[in-house]
DNA sequence: ATAATAAAGGATGTTTTTGTCCTTTATAGG
DNA sequence: CCTATAAAGGACAAAAACATCCTTTATTAT
């Protein structure tokens, strides 16, 4: 479903954003002790999200990543769209290229409803919504 | 979502199982010709899924791969299983190893909501069912 | 029997994804 | 200013997915 890439990216920021609602920031040792992912990967995958402004860093001791003000109510989608793209959304599910509504694919329809359920969810799940859940001990990202 | 063997191996069963209605047997290059697949890799998997019994194929001249009378009501979901497994209705949607019930992720059940919908789908789902939309012009394997 | 046909099977090659390592750059604190 | 810290960035390595090629086996028709 996503990328490997993904489940971490999508991991990592939930992490963040908790300790940013903390008024901390996650250095990539302790999110990737927390998340059970692999150090330097991760890295480069958030190293992506920050260009992309979807996360903030600050380089240097203290320094770190975190989510800054206006990012607070960014959405699971965000992060899924900046690492794996679009695809998932808009692709054909068998794999033709010029699927559409003219020309549709054998379970054009049926496919279609199920990416946009996924899309709904997504999209109305933001990071902050999550950590609440990590806070109480009621959800787990890792093991 | 699919990997491309799964998306080819559906779209080469549909075609198979449409050919397989008109009581003729298909080839491995009328087959790709028809989806748009790459031959020698769908040749592959179409071994594979004939040691599955999920299709049937006889060598020599006017051999070829075809569904009997016993596969015809072969769902989606069989194929998807035969090529990718079932991570895809099972595996944990962050890639959390030991994420359940007990100790879920933070999109646990929102996730689980629509794998269970895509497998209801393609449980619903016969090559045979498909083949009727496919010999009326209404959908398409390529392109 | 023999030749032609078509799938089965094994070996190999390419590309993408995943993962690691090392150097550079920015920042904070003494 | 100098040093320690932590992210940024580039290069490289391993594994998996995707794809091709060539030989073997089974079947049909001549």
């Amino acid at each position: 479903m996503f990328s490997k890439a993904c489940e971490y990216g999508i991991r990592a920021t939930i992490y963040i954003a908790s300790r940013s609602r903390q008024g901390e920031r996650a250095g990539i040792k302790d999110i990737c002790k927390e998340i059970g992912a692999p150090e330097h990967f991760t890295a480069k995958i958030l190293q992506n999200l920050s260009r992309m402004k979807i996360i903030s860093s600050v380089k240097g001791p203290n320094g770190g990543f975190y989510l800054d003000e206006g990012a607070k109510n960014i959405k699971l989608i965000d992060v899924v769209r900046a690492i794996d793209g679009d695809k998932l959304f808009t692709g054909c599910g068998l794999g033709i290229k010029e699927c559409s509504e003219t020309k549709p694919c054998p379970i054009h329809n049926e496919f279609k409803a199920i990416r946009n359920s996924l899309q709904q969810m997504l999209e109305r799940t933001s990071l902050t919504d999550l950590t609440k859940d990590l806070e109480k001990g009621l959800v787990f990202l890792k093991r």
